[in-house]
DNA sequence: TACCCCAGTATCTTTGAGGTAACCAGTATC
DNA sequence: GATACTGGTTACCTCAAAGATACTGGGGTA
């Protein structure tokens, strides 16, 4: 259907540590990311999402399922096959993750850097 | 220093029930857009965050200034008063916040529209 | 003397996000 | 024939964050 997604397509120090932009919950962008190439199935998607474990795959399935940005497709056959595939509803929130992506990529190292000077600051462990 | 903020100026029903998008904590965003119009004090903010308790948001406001997005300029005086203000960087998210803003405008009412067909569907209450 | 103001703290309860482990039915392996 | 494996899902528990309620402090006002 698609070639195999890159088991490091995501970064797993940065996902919800340092992004201060959310789409859904807290995996919702990946797994559209994940989908933009095609439909995938079940543990194809838990490569790349990193440490995501199923039960949570499942719920943030499920509930993207629930507000119509992908749809699941069971084939009944043995072992089970499962494929989820973006609807074009799903696909829209691409531009909007692009933009997270950019905003990121502008100005993400200037909130680390503001982050870590407040750390190290000797006010930040002093009372107010 | 500005207009008095609208009380109204966010519907309490949509916040995080609805809305896919979130900028930071669930408050981050709502924040960034009382601010926007320039300084604001504490108090000055709790009237528009609807129902945001005092706890909540000194929480937010500090993860804020340690992220560079916004300052806090305390006044020694009685009553105390203390004044926060959007940063440069903090300003940059207002253009992502209307990007996510625009994509609800155009795309919520499908979402929303899903999620009650799934709801009210008599295969949602099935077994799969 | 009593009370109010602002900008928060302190304490407790509730919510929910996440981890571990088990399940099912069929198929391959020994 | 017994065992293990497979993919997708579910049940159960834990622990941290969110929220509700109440209180602080110190000067100003009645």
């Amino acid at each position: 259907m698609a070639e195999p997604l890159d088991p490091e397509m995501f970064d797993p120090v940065c996902p919800s540590s340092a992004m201060p932009i959310q789409i859904g919950d807290r995996w919702t962008a990946m797994v559209v990311l994940c989908l933009e190439g095609g439909r995938r199935r079940f543990n194809e998607l838990r490569g790349p999402l990193r440490g995501i474990t199923p039960k949570v795959l499942t719920q943030t399935l499920r509930a993207m399922e629930r507000d119509g940005l992908v749809t699941r497709t069971a084939y009944d056959e043995n072992p089970p096959r499962v494929e989820y595939e973006l609807t074009d509803l799903g696909r829209t929130l691409l531009t909007l993750i692009a933009a997270a992506r950019a905003w990121s990529a502008d100005h993400l190292p200037a909130l680390l850097e503001a982050r870590r000077a407040h750390d190290s600051s000797p006010r930040s462990s002093l009372s107010r």
